[in-house]
DNA sequence: GTTGCGCATTGATCGCAATCAATGAACAGC
DNA sequence: GCTGTTCATTGATTGCGATCAATGCGCAAC
C-alpha cells in the first residue's frame, strides 16, 4: 500500500502478508472481543464493523471497500472492540500486527503511512461525529451517498451509478436514523430529481445538487 | 508517559518533549488547517477540540484533560483538522512529531505505547458514535458525565463532585443536543436524585444509578 | 453598589423523525 | 411454480427534542 519503497524494501513488506482469507457473506471476518493479532487489507468485497453495547443497542459504525484497512481498533487493549461482517463474498490480507511493528521500526516509509493511515481514521470518525451531531436526515443520506460515490470513483468505478451493498437498516444505523426514514430519505431525493433509487441501485444524477443538499435549507 | 523503560531508554524519551507552552483561557492551541508540527501532551488545564463544516456548523469532538495526546488528527494530512481551545489555562508539552517517530522506531516500548494511544482514540471516537446514533438526551448525559467522573477518578480527583469546565452549550455540541435540552437534562437528573447541580458543580450522590440511566427505560 | 453581559433555567409551541401498521417486492429454498 | 422470509415502501400518528421567548443568576468592570 505505501509507495515510494526501494525494490528490496517493497520485498520485505510483501512478506508482511500473510495468508489470504476469503469471507463469505454475512460472516464475520472478526469479533467483538477477540484476540487482536493481525490488520487485515480488504483485496475484494465489502464490510461494515459495528460495535454493539452492553444492553443491546448496535451502531454500525462504518463500512469498508477494496483497498482499506480493518481491525486498527484492536491494538489499544489487545481484542477487537467492533464485529467486522462482510456484506458480500470478499477477501482480505491477514497482516500480522507485530510483524508490522518490526517492519515499520526498520522502513520509515511503511511507519508514516501506518501513522497517516491510523490519523485519517481518526478524521474520518470526527466527520461522522459531524453528520450525527449536526445534520438532518436528508442532509446525512446525502453527505452518505456523496461519500460512496467519492470512494467509488477512487477506485474506478463509475461516482453516479452503483449498487449498495448493506440494507436499509444498516444505512439507518450508520447514521443515526430508522430504516423508514433512509427509505422515505432516498424517495425524496428522488422526487427532487437529485437521483433514481430502485433498490439496492442508486443512478446520481445531479452530484453537485446532491453536494448542495449536504447543507441546511437545500 | 509509557512505563516499563529503562533508564537509558527514559532519558531519551525525555529529550522528546520540547517546550511547555502556556495557552490562555479560550485561547488556540492550534487551529484547523495549520500545519502540523507536534502533537501536545496536556499538564495542567482543559481544552475542547471542534471542528467546523464548510456551511458553519460547530461540532465539539472531544474534551481533553491533563495526561491525554492532542493533535493525533493532523498526522494524516499534514494539517490539523480541527480547533484545540483552552477551557481553563493550561498548559501543554510539545512533542515534535518527526522526532517521536525516529524515536519510537528505536524504542518498541514507545511505539507500541503510542500505537495503543491512537487506537483507543479510534475506540473513543467510536463509542461517541454509538451516543449520537442511538441514545436518547437524558442517557447521554449521563454518559457523558459518568465518562467524566471516570477520567477524574483515575487521576485522583473525586468520582461525585467535579466542576465543569465546559459550557451547556458546548456540552450541547458534543451530545448532539440544544444548551436548552442539556439544562433541562440536567434539571431532570437532579429531580429524579442521581445528583446535584448548581451552575458549572456537579455532585453525584448515585452513581450506580447514574450509569443504569445510560441504559433505555430506566 | 450599580451596570451590563454571558450563561443557565424554565415555559410554550412546533416540527422532524420515530413508531406503529400495512402492503408490496425481491429472493432463496423446496 | 409456490412458499416463506427478508427487505423496502408508504401512510397515520406520536413524541422527543428544537425553537422561540422570557426570566433569573453570577460575575467582572467601573
Amino acid at each position: 500500500m505505501p509507495v515510494g519503497l526501494s525494490d528490496d524494501e517493497l520485498e520485505r513488506v510483501d512478506t508482511l502478508i500473510g495468508a489470504r482469507r476469503k469471507i463469505a457473506r454475512g460472516m464475520p471476518l472478526y469479533l467483538s472481543g477477540e484476540a487482536f493479532q493481525s490488520l487485515y487489507a480488504i483485496r475484494t468485497g465489502f464490510f461494515k464493523t459495528e460495535v454493539i453495547s452492553e444492553d443491546g443497542r448496535e451502531q454500525v459504525t462504518g463500512f469498508q471497500m477494496a483497498g482499506e484497512l480493518m481491525g486498527l481498533d484492536g491494538i489499544g487493549t489487545g481484542n477487537h472492540n467492533c464485529d467486522a461482517r462482510a456484506l458480500e463474498d470478499s477477501e482480505v490480507c491477514v497482516i500480522p500486527f507485530n510483524r508490522l511493528s518490526e517492519l515499520s521500526r526498520e522502513i520509515d516509509t511503511l511507519q508514516h503511512h501506518f501513522h497517516k493511515v491510523m490519523s485519517r481514521e481518526i478524521v474520518r470518525d470526527q466527520a461522522v461525529m459531524m453528520l450525527l451531531g449536526t445534520m438532518r436526515a436528508e442532509e446525512r443520506l446525502a453527505a452518505f451517498l456523496v461519500n460512496l460515490s467519492q470512494r467509488f470513483a477512487s477506485r474506478g468505478y463509475s461516482a453516479t451509478e452503483f449498487n449498495l451493498r448493506m440494507t436499509r437498516e444498516e444505512i439507518g444505523s450508520y447514521l443515526g436514523l430508522k430504516l423508514e426514514t433512509v427509505s422515505r430519505g432516498l424517495s425524496r431525493l428522488q422526487d427532487e430529481g437529485l437521483l433514481s433509487v430502485s433498490n439496492k441501485n442508486i443512478r446520481i444524477h445531479k452530484l453537485d445538487d446532491l453536494k448542495k443538499a449536504m447543507s441546511p435549507r437545500c
